[in-house]
DNA sequence: GATATTTGACCTAA
DNA sequence: TTAGGTCAAATATC
């Protein structure tokens, strides 16, 4: 077993961890034994909360499911330079364990055993009981925009959903897919009951012309201030095109977590690089593709290394200057209670290296950025992008840390 | 002036 | 009844 992890130490929901453990091997477990005596009380009166389930393949879907997930963000935690190859290859084993008892229980995601580890949970996940196995478009082609409206306030629960979670990581730049290649305009933010942060409400810039309802929520985490849940809702129906670089137009089809987003996160990259000016090439000095635990078929969620602007002024923070010289002014977010920040302007991104995902994906991370960006000495800005939550035959499944 | 954001009020599902 | 989600007027920014 070898290296000793000192679990503890890492902002998961130890308990829900525990309770998603029974099943497992005693490899796991026994590095469960390391939790505090807090955490594993709790574990332990979430076990008997959950005794009740059991036998129910939904439950014991769900725990393995949540099991599998909170052991991602374990990998994720553990994904360091300091970590040894025996803590990722444990790691890795863990996640195996997850996969091949969700296969047990019939499971009928795309979890095909080996290989299975290497692929993102959220590509193996199908939203079940919403339209998004229809065709939206032809079914949005059937009604008017009032009645879109409608309808998807009325019904907003059938809506297909899912979740990302990113990860702001001092020092590591934003690892993570790329922008999800859409504008967003918000159009509210709402202080949630028992959450520390509100939460901001975004639907599709097209909305109002080609009546596209696609809409998304970010909140920041209470547990970790480092996290952001982006919680989408609705395909998008709208047929803008990507004007990435300056020929490409990236289908908006597939935008919706699946494994056929890998063309657009290709293109992105490939335009990328066919940007001549200097935006781009200081870019290019944080841009790193991330290979390692990618399955060779499936590049679409490839981390995307990006070097973020972050609180200077206010944290007293150091950037590159290299990294600044193209980045716009401060400027004072209306929505960062007074904490500056540097920041590429979007309308700058957009003249220079015309590229809207980087507009767009620029413009979400300045509205987490501010507070996220709080801890002391950190020269970059990492995100880290994964899912927390999707739907099942009508259920809803979350990671959440409580 | 056009577009985006903020924010209090309103509506609806649970 | 309440909390979450949305609307829309006011305000800010470009």
């Amino acid at each position: 077993m070898g290296q000793q992890l000192d679990l503890s130490s890492y902002p998961f929901n130890w308990p829900s961890l525990a309770c998603a453990t029974l099943p497992l091997t005693s490899n796991f477990l026994l590095r469960t034994n390391h939790l505090s005596s807090s955490a594993t009380s709790r574990g332990s009166s979430c076990f008997c909360a959950h005794m009740d389930n059991m036998g129910d393949p939904k439950s014991i879907m769900k725990e393995l499911l949540q099991g599998l997930e909170l052991a991602r963000q374990l990998q994720v935690y553990l994904h360091t330079p300091s970590s040894s190859q025996e803590t990722r290859d444990l790691i890795q084993k863990i996640i195996s364990t997850f996969e091949k008892a969700l296969e047990m229980v019939n499971w009928k995601g795309p979890v095909p055993a080996g290989e299975s580890s290497q692929l993102p949970i959220t590509a193996a996940i199908r939203m079940s009981d919403s339209p998004i196995s229809s065709s939206p478009q032809s079914e949005d082609s059937e009604r008017d925009l009032k009645d879109q409206d409608h309808n998807a306030f009325r019904k907003r629960n059938t809506l297909p959903r899912w979740t990302k979670r990113i990860r702001v990581t001092p020092g590591m730049g934003v690892e993570g897919p790329l922008d999800d290649g859409y504008s967003w305009r918000k159009y509210g933010q709402k202080d949630i009951l028992g959450a520390m942060y509100p939460r901001g409400y975004y639907r599709c810039t097209h909305r109002t012309v080609q009546g596209c309802m696609a809409t998304k929520q970010v909140q920041r985490s209470d547990e970790d201030s480092t996290i952001f849940e982006i919680n989408y809702r609705g395909k998008h129906t709208c047929t803008v095109a990507h004007n990435v670089g300056s020929s490409s137009i990236i289908p908006l089809e597939n935008q919706e977590p699946s494994l056929n987003n890998t063309n657009q996160q290709q293109n992105i990259l490939q335009t990328l690089e066919q940007q001549p000016n200097d935006l781009l090439s200081n870019l290019r000095e944080g841009l790193r593709v991330q290979t390692e635990n990618l399955d060779s078929t499936d590049q679409s969620f490839a981390p995307f290394l990006f070097p973020l602007s972050t609180n200077i002024k206010n944290e007293g923070q150091v950037f590159p200057p290299h990294l600044l010289e193209n980045f716009s002014s401060p400027y004072m977010s209306p929505a960062t209670s007074g904490i500056s920040h540097y920041s590429v302007s979007p309308s700058r991104v957009n003249s220079v290296v015309g590229n809207p995902n980087l507009a767009t994906f620029e413009s979400h991370i300045n509205d987490m950025i501010p507070a996220a960006t709080s801890a002391p000495n950190s020269e970059a800005v990492g995100l880290e992008f994964h899912f927390n939550q999707f739907e099942f035959d009508g259920q809803n499944f979350r990671f959440d840390n409580p």
